[in-house]
DNA sequence: TTTTGAAATTCCGTTCTGCGGAATTAGAAT
DNA sequence: ATTCTAATTCCGCAGAACGGAATTTCAAAA
């Protein structure tokens, strides 16, 4: 039993707390007695919560009749959860499954300015731990199999500006950009192939396959399965891996569109 | 002394967490020593809590080293959390020093489809109660100052919409959005003078004085002054009070904003 | 206005839980 | 392999949270 749970299901007060938060925000203004209702909670217990929360300015206590409203203090629980995170909740467990069956660790980046930054990785999950973690890095746009998709499938307005930010920038890695020869043929083969690879570099073993995340016409991201390039050819890697990976693609989109729509409407 | 404090401010377990998830939210992915510095809360009380909203499903760790990130789920935290809130909140003081520094209660109301919800009241800080409370009450869009305000201020594709919508209505009040004429000419009234009043009714001694609340060319919401008619004329309330009610929408708009690009950037 | 009744709030003795310093362990770096 | 820092677990005490019962509040009815 990892991570001791000591009998109880944590502290409760905060558990209790968090239940009473959700509670006021599905009910906008809300009384004690349909807050007891909704949680089960002993309408003591809730007083001393509700007041415990007015006190720290998340809360305020509209009339005795009408009851309790949330504050725009409350924005500040969830303001860091920014957008793209939704891709990567969307993307875990179909990243999980996949390294589940195909046992190479897949990693999923989203776009930081003019690099990728990985969001997500199931290195810890597979038993053929390839690179140190890349997790929370930031991958150079042309050389990656990331920011290769990424870059080779986005809208037509967005790669102008990538690339601008690339031929400015001072890091030796993207230099290439100003090669258009190099850049247009090199998204050219992606496209016609349907996936990225990794750029070859001196002394690495790990090769990565990597597709995007299509939403509309957008990428929300990409994804990479990384494999040790001696155990197999990249022929034999893509007529294994890519269909599932492209099939992986699709589906976190789906759910991602249904979640996004979740939290608009409501 | 209202409402015991029992000499600690409310349940620790419940502050503690929230300040663990603000700190959570500043920082994105965050290790716990960072959490240490921030919060100042010790390290067993951290992990304490963070295996609770863990357990709860509102935090996950991503690595010892990387430490821990929120998941989706803050946002039923605060997606409650309408936008029309904002108004509310910024507003409140303001409305607050309306009423203390003229004795009159002061109100603001939202649109909600083909009505005028009623959001925020001084009432009960004013010791010139003059109708039942409101809140939270619809009020007719063309008989009330409140709704008057909005319509006459808002942009021409939105009235076009609400004015359909009270045309389509069965409720008697609404049915004067048939006459044209009525309703053009009142606007015009409303617009060269600058704010909106109450139509006259029956045994109804209150009268209102209303402004929009702008923010660009939209209108936010609009907040009214209920003084007793018999107790002075339209001409002289106009005269002391249009000025200091107009100020403060600007001073309410202009916060909203402030409010708005906090939150959106962030 | 007074009355009435339902709902919100406070009280307070009990118990159990949250607390955090010290000890331990995990894991990254070399 | 070794080292060393930072994360995590342990555990006995203190006092905080708990919630049933009593009380108060407030709005609507008379």
């Amino acid at each position: 039993m990892p991570r001791s749970t000591a009998g109880t299901q944590g502290v409760q007060p905060v558990v209790r707390s968090l239940k009473l938060l959700e509670a006021l925000n599905a009910g906008g203004t809300v009384t004690l007695a349909q807050i007891h209702d909704d949680t089960g909670l002993p309408k003591p217990t809730l007083v001393r919560l509700l007041d415990t929360m007015i006190a720290a300015g998340y809360v305020r206590r509209v009339s005795r009749a009408a009851g309790y409203t949330l504050t725009e203090r409350v924005l500040r629980l969830s303001s860091g959860f920014r957008h793209t995170d939704l891709v990567v909740e969307a993307a875990r467990p179909f990243l999980s499954a996949l390294t589940a069956e195909h046992k190479w660790p897949v990693s999923l980046a989203t776009l930081d300015r003019d690099a990728m930054l990985v969001r997500l990785s199931t290195r810890h999950e597979s038993s053929f731990a390839t690179d140190p973690d890349w997790l929370n890095r930031r991958l150079a746009m042309l050389m990656s199999a990331l920011g290769r998709a990424y870059i080779t499938f986005c809208p037509e307005e967005e790669r102008r500006v990538i690339l601008a930010l690339l031929q400015a920038s001072k890091v030796p890695m993207n230099k290439v950009a100003h090669d258009r020869q190099y850049v247009t043929s090199m998204m050219e083969g992606i496209r016609e192939r349907g996936y990225a690879t990794t750029a070859p570099m001196r002394g690495d073993r790990a090769m990565g396959l990597a597709v995007p995340i299509m939403v509309g016409e957008k990428v929300a991201a990409s994804m990479t399965m990384r494999y040790i390039g001696s155990t197999m050819r990249e022929s034999d890697a893509v007529e294994r891996y890519l269909v599932p990976m492209q099939h992986a693609a699709a589906a976190i989109a789906a759910n991602l569109q249904d979640a996004s729509a979740e939290f608009s409407g409501a």
